[in-house]
DNA sequence: TAAAACATTATGTTTGTACATATGTATGAA
DNA sequence: TTCATACATATGTACAAACATAATGTTTTA
């Protein structure tokens, strides 16, 4: 690998090491939860300062692609990205957002009996109970523009966590669970009563739906989700191409 | 608003400074898009250094909640939440469903001046005429469930084809275009008169609608549509994958 | 032997400084 | 009037340096 950066480009030199590193990333030599070398000789061997460096590094930090632990090191946050990490990094980011302390949001929590739909897709029986969180979520400056609910089966969250941390992060780290697969139905309806009241707005009016299963990499159902969200305020966009 | 940081916390200045950012983005002080005080100002009335201050901005920036410009300055974001995801399936199952002879349909031909948002897209000026076509659609034994506008510039279509065979094989037989990447963002929206007289239903009833921009191989603008889809009737499945 | 104290390592926070570059505005000549 | 130039303004890029703090490893001590 090539492990410099060119200081006559007129290419940000902050933008050149965010690139190397994400070539760094795809790299198999730092794959296995195997740490990056540290800020201070990268920095030196690029030839940058490490201001500079931690600014490339930032991002791939928000982005999810990286874990920075204080005292102990950088490193690839998942075992297989490829060439198609665009399809992944959404759904990450999400994973990701879940958990962010925003200002504008409800978080509640509760153990209920799931119906068919969800107990099927579990295969569990109805008669057993699974964890259902429900979060409301709008923009720090605005109303409240979406409501979520989420399912978790016995086999994964147990409620007594702290959902202070990303929902992801748990999963991964306290139950080694690695979600792999979402499945995605989206569709318009109508509000009714319980989201009118929800979103702050009419019974009827136009409501996003999305229901969204995922799965791990056995492809065992991990969780089942529903997302109501207010028209107008969310487009969600897809990008596909002829392979 | 409290304009001043505590030093002495143990909360990251930088941390602090991002609440006090949210809150100012809430102010309707800052709200159409007037600038907030430049870079420089802020951190000396913070008395933070600007590294800090931009520590702080860049995370919102990259929330999408400020945008930046160079030689400006920085302004509150309007809000809109977007989210991107990849899929390959329906793009092709859509192109190939364009074609199928369904019994209820209409189509409609006619040339018109484009709306600058398509002028642009294709790259043309607004006094060029382009190809809409209009299609109704339903099954054959319900009522209609949607109604989609196809906009192609001259060089495309010419309007004098047989509609009768599938667009999509049109395009590509005749005019040796292939169609590869297509763009879409989906979002609800309450029906407006034109359309709830089309689908045989009541203005501001929930509608699934969907923009998409078709690109050939080179990556050249093909084909621009509008879709409307009756709620309940319709439901797009996304399915992504890490890598 | 196990707990406590210390040292090492790597990231986290923060400042100050300097120059580059894009944008908008005022100035002045053709 | 119009175009080019110069200047002001605000963000963009980049560096060096210092100290704080969390995690881990190592040594000392009870």
């Amino acid at each position: 690998m090539k492990i410099a950066l060119n200081h006559k480009s007129p290419i940000p030199l902050h933008i050149q090491a965010e690139e190397l590193l994400r070539k760094m990333i795809k790299d198999p030599q730092f794959q296995n939860g195997k740490l990056l070398p540290n800020e201070v000789d990268l920095a030196n061997q690029l030839a940058i300062s490490r201001t500079t460096l931690r600014q490339a590094l930032n991002k791939l930090v928000y982005e999810g692609l990286l874990i920075r632990k204080k005292g102990v090191g950088t490193k690839v946050a998942d075992a297989m990205i490829s060439s198609k990490s665009v399809n992944w990094l959404s759904f990450s980011q999400e994973m990701k957002a879940r958990g962010i302390p925003i200002r504008n949001f409800e978080l509640h929590v509760s153990w209920i009996y799931p119906e068919e739909v969800i107990a099927n897709f579990f295969n569990i029986k109805t008669d057993q109970k699974i964890l259902k969180l429900e979060r409301l979520r709008g923009r720090p400056e605005g109303p409240f523009v979406y409501f979520v609910s989420y399912f978790h089966p016995r086999t994964g969250l147990t409620g007594e966590e702290d959902f202070k941390r990303p929902l992801y992060d748990i999963l991964e780290k306290d139950h080694n669970i690695i979600t792999e697969l979402s499945k995605e139905e989206i569709s318009a309806k109508g509000a009714d009563k319980f989201i009118a009241a929800k979103l702050e707005t009419e019974p009827g009016s136009p409501i996003l739906f999305r229901k969204r299963f995922v799965y791990d990499q056995a492809e065992r159902p991990v969780e089942y989700n529903l997302g109501y969200y207010k028209a107008d305020s969310f487009v969600y966009s897809v990008e596909s191409r002829r392979s």
